[in-house]
DNA sequence: GTAATTGCAAAGCATTTGCAGTAAG
DNA sequence: CTTACTGCAAATGCTTTGCAATTAC
């Protein structure tokens, strides 16, 4: 991967850095919102593009979780990560994850295993406040 | 299954049984193709009502992996999933996950951890041959 | 100057849903 | 008989893409 390709535009500097200022793990859409605010001409489309670039670049990540739709976190930093079953939101979680090294473990089918993690359900307190 | 106000639907009965006899864990789509040799005219619509159904009431269980399609289990035993980063594929990891009593949790934001899962990334032996 | 990037809109997928007809119990 | 369930097709929701105009470097 190339050093100097990407260029910083408007758009790609705002986009990551609301991204970084937040510590929710939000839906394209959801950040599409808040970058909105900064800049309104701004598409969707360019937001998915750019958060495409950061994560290709190393920038930040896509949260590899379940749910609908894709999430991101403005760090690369490893950690994992709480899901609230009801409503999908994502929440930071300390925990050290301890396994054999990755590379000694023989699966049937598969070549390597690469990476690994652990991801918690619960239900966050908005939700369980609420009448199911 | 249980006596209650569900159907036992032709159905319903081929997408269980066909779902029960392969270890893979196909995408809606993917058990759709197969359920089609038995009943070619059901439609990708009735397989998917008749997996949310099989899910709820305890049947299968839906895999709460990452990707772009949702992935069914034939059965609701607990273990581990490889996801093959490249395809998509899943396939079944036997590995004991020792965590803390997860009632004893405590996360800023939620009110308790209900379940937790480890999810390994890898890839697989068909995917390792291609050229990228 | 020129190629990466943008806004817009349309296309692509996976999944869900409304409806009138069908079949399980 | 009753009503859960079906096939069909259209709708939905999220993400990607084609294209001409714009902009970073």
């Amino acid at each position: 991967m190339k050093a100097h390709e990407g260029r910083m535009t408007r758009q790609r500097f705002v986009v990551l850095e609301e991204l970084r200022k937040i510590d929710t793990h939000p839906t394209a859409d959801e950040l599409y919102a808040i970058v909105r605010k900064r800049l309104p001409r701004i598409s969707l489309g360019t937001v998915y593009r750019n958060l495409e670039y950061l994560v290709a670049v190393g920038e930040i990540s896509r949260l590899e979780s379940a749910g609908s739709s894709m999430r991101f976190d403005g760090t690369a930093s490893k950690h994992q990560h709480v899901r609230c079953v009801r409503c999908g939101r994502i929440a930071d979680f300390v925990y050290s994850l301890v396994v054999p090294p990755l590379r000694e473990m023989k699966v049937e089918g598969f070549d390597e295993i690469v990476d690994a993690r652990v991801e918690f359900d619960g239900v966050c307190s908005q939700c369980a406040l609420q009448t199911v």
